[in-house]
Parts: C-alpha cells; sequence; structure tokens
DNA sequence: CGTCCACGTCTAC
DNA sequence: TAGACCTGGACGG
C-alpha cells in the first residue's frame, strides 16, 4: 500500500471509520504472549509501511492474516482495527516523529518541497539519474517506484537523464516575468513542469478514491491500474536501475542508463520463440482479479526480464485502461490517542521462524521504541510450510 | 517443486 | 553497491 498517496489515503480512511469511536481495553499485537496494553496517556505512533503495510477496520471474526497491531473498539458489535503488513517491511514506533532527513511532502506540502529540490541542485543526489534522484526521501518524499514511471513518462524525460540537468531548467520557470497571474496559473495547469507533475500525480491518485495500489478484486483497483499510463503498461519499456528497481518508460532511456542494458523495443503480443534468445522471457502480471461471476477478465500480462534487458511486455488486454476520474479531496486528521504496547522485534530466517514464533527480545535500543511487526503464528495448514531460503545469509 | 517478482528502506562489507 | 529483510502470487518444469 505504500507510496505518498497510499500512506494519505490510510490517514483518511483510518479517520473515516473511527470517527467517533472509543477504544478500549489492550492493544494487542500478534503474537498472543506479547502484549500489554495499559493506558493511557495520549501518544503518537508512527506508522511506516514499507512493500506492504495498511489499515484495516473489521468485524473481530474477520481478523485478517498479518494482522500485527490491533485496536478493538469497546462498543460491543466488536470490530478490530488492524494494522496489516504481509511482508513485515514495516514497522510502528511509539511517540515518533518525522525522520529528520525526510523531505517535505509533494502532495501537503508542495511549495515546500519545490524549494527545497531548487535550492539544492548542487548536492550529490542530483548527479544520478533523474529516475533514481526521484526516489530519494529527502527531496521527493512520497515518490515511489510506479509514481516515479508515472511522473517522468507524463514529459517524456529519460529515466536516465542526470538529475540536475533535467531540474536546472526548472529554476528559470520560477521567474514567469511578465506574466499575469491567470496565464501563470494557466501555464501551470496545462504545462506543468516535473515539479508541478510530483505533485498532481499522487493527487490524482488520491482523487481516484479508492486506495491507490492495492491489488485485489476492487472496482478500486480497477480503477487504479487503469489510470497508469506508463508503470507495468503493456508496450512499455523497462530497466533495472543502479539498485536494481525496475524503472518503466518510454522511448529513450538517457544517457546514464546501466551498461549492458540494451533498449529493445519489442512489440506488444509478440511470442518468443521457445529457447530462441539467450535471455530469459517470463511472464508476469499485474492482474485486476474479477469475480467468478463476472464474466470479464481483465488481465495483463506484460513481460519482465532479467536483469539488466529491456523489456516490453506484450500488450494484454488494453479494456483495463480507460482513463477516468472521480472529484472529492478530504483532509487529513491525526490520529492520536492510542494506547500501546511495547516493542519488540522478531529476527528469522523462515526455518528459524518456527521454534521462535513465541520468543520475544525487547527493542534493544529504545529511546524511542520501534517496532518491526512481529511474525505471526502459523495457523491452520500453513503450518508445515517451507521454503528455500534465498540469499545465503545466516 | 523451484525461480522470479513486488508499492521500501536499512546496514554491513 | 550488494545484500537482507519477508510473504505470496505467477509462472515454468
Amino acid at each position: 500500500m505504500p507510496e505518498g498517496p497510499e500512506l494519505f489515503l490510510a490517514g483518511q480512511y483510518v479517520n473515516r471509520v473511527c470517527g467517533g469511536l472509543v477504544f478500549s481495553g489492550k492493544v494487542e499485537k500478534s503474537e498472543i504472549s506479547a502484549t500489554q496494553g495499559g493506558d493511557q496517556k495520549p501518544m503518537d505512533l508512527v506508522f511506516r509501511f514499507g512493500m506492504s503495510g495498511s489499515f484495516k477496520m473489521v468485524p473481530v471474526a474477520e481478523m485478517p492474516k498479518h494482522a500485527h497491531l490491533r485496536f478493538y473498539t469497546k462498543e460491543k458489535p466488536l470490530r478490530v482495527l488492524c494494522y496489516v503488513d504481509v511482508r513485515r517491511f514495516g514497522r510502528w514506533e511509539v511517540d515518533g516523529s518525522w525522520q529528520a532527513d525526510r523531505g517535505p511532502c509533494v502532495m501537503l506540502e508542495y511549495e515546500k518541497f519545490r524549494e527545497n529540490v531548487l535550492r539544492n541542485l548542487s548536492d550529490k543526489a542530483f548527479n544520478k539519474p533523474i529516475c533514481e534522484a526521484l526516489l530519494n526521501q529527502k527531496y521527493f518524499s512520497g515518490i515511489g517506484n510506479y509514481l516515479r514511471a508515472e511522473i517522468l513518462y507524463r514529459l517524456k524525460i529519460p529515466p536516465f537523464e542526470k538529475a540536475r540537468t533535467v531540474l536546472e531548467k526548472l529554476q528559470h520557470r520560477e521567474e514567469t516575468s511578465g506574466l499575469t497571474l491567470s496565464k501563470k496559473v494557466k501555464l501551470k495547469r496545462e504545462n506543468p513542469d516535473l515539479l508541478e507533475l510530483c505533485h498532481m500525480v499522487p493527487m490524482e491518485v488520491i482523487n481516484l478514491g479508492g486506495k491507490g495500489y492495492e491489488p485485489g478484486r476492487s472496482e478500486d483497483y480497477t480503477a487504479f491500474v487503469g489510470w497508469l499510463q506508463c508503470y507495468y503498461v503493456p508496450g512499455m519499456k523497462s530497466l533495472r536501475d543502479s539498485n536494481g528497481r525496475t524503472i518503466w518508460f518510454q522511448g529513450d532511456p538517457g544517457p546514464m542508463a546501466p551498461k549492458g542494458n540494451k533498449s529493445r523495443k519489442k512489440q506488444s503480443q509478440v511470442k518468443t520463440d521457445p529457447g530462441a534468445s539467450k535471455e530469459k522471457s517470463r511472464k508476469k502480471q499485474l492482474t485486476v482479479k474479477t469475480d467468478a461471476d463476472t464474466s470479464n477478465p481483465k488481465v495483463r500480462k506484460p513481460v519482465a526480464r532479467k536483469k539488466s534487458r529491456t523489456t516490453s511486455p506484450p500488450k494484454a488486454v488494453e479494456e483495463a485502461r480507460k482513463p477516468r476520474k472521480k472529484p472529492g479531496t478530504k483532509t487529513v486528521k491525526k490520529v492520536e490517542d492510542a494506547a500501546m504496547a511495547n516493542g519488540t522485534k522478531t529476527p528469522n530466517t523462515r526455518s528459524k521462524r518456527k521454534s521462535a514464533a513465541l520468543q520475544e527480545s525487547p527493542a534493544t535500543d529504545s529511546e524511542s521504541q520501534k517496532c518491526r511487526a512481529s511474525s505471526q503464528k502459523n495457523r491452520g495448514k500453513a503450518a508445515a510450510t517451507t521454503r528455500a531460503r534465498r540469499g545465503k545469509a545466516q
């Protein structure tokens, strides 16, 4: 769930579903043993969503798997507000605060964000390709992998053009000298520059009104997939950047493209001959699942390629991608008054976890308590699951 | 079965 | 600049 828009939408969601509610009792962590509720002084909890964090309010009977932190309502059809995080890259922090090196929010602090970038162009962060600089949260707080692709695509900026080169040009725009105010506004709206798009594009996602990037069967997700113009879209190219992240784009990759990445554009829908190429081709999906009774599967099947190769996914279903929009922005209220449990951290590899599932080690450095979502006990049929470990650590 | 991939950080050579 | 950190879905054999 987690680029800027997803965080914003999660905040809205929590405030909406919790409006007027009272929570009581323990705040529960996913291990049965490990909890402690207590009260009751107001405190701030800072959540980071990692790759898969989200909030969900459900009846107790429908507790989601991977619900790592749970707040129970006081009123009687008991419900739970859950922090859910499948991959557990997320964490929460008691009395946490905004990270020191996180820049102004691209959505809520646009002017500050813009200034922060343009005033610091000498920073070596801007020596990098623009697609990599865009993931630097010190300057582009809220931008993530799908947003960088969508933003660059709008202007057809080559992703591996040097960031400073791209951004220096925007300084001149600051003196929009002789124009009247209305002309300036019009110019901005009709020809937004890169930094303006860093605000506008995430706002578009918010205004879709769903949950943003959250795979599932929902109409909302269908709308989100339809909104994407570049990321994972059939016909677009992709490359690995120097951090191994996939950048989707169209056209020229730009001068700083990693070597060994030949930019080939493959046509959509071409099937590779079996064994024809040394490059391994495989299929991937960004899928909109539909209900079984609805006989209209809208599926995308782009092809992703091995490291260091350009990709053009075969086009699959174009129909899933019709542009549409909804209005409606609300403001976020602050989430407060949460009673909390102590932080713990569960290390572990999959194999280790079996024996360690219930162990908890108190957070070691706890000037502030940071918590990784702790692992959950295996349940039911999943109990016997093992899995080859990746990497070679430990 | 196994491999690769995913909305992001983190820290250790 | 590699990995580590995780789970699970899609796909290939």
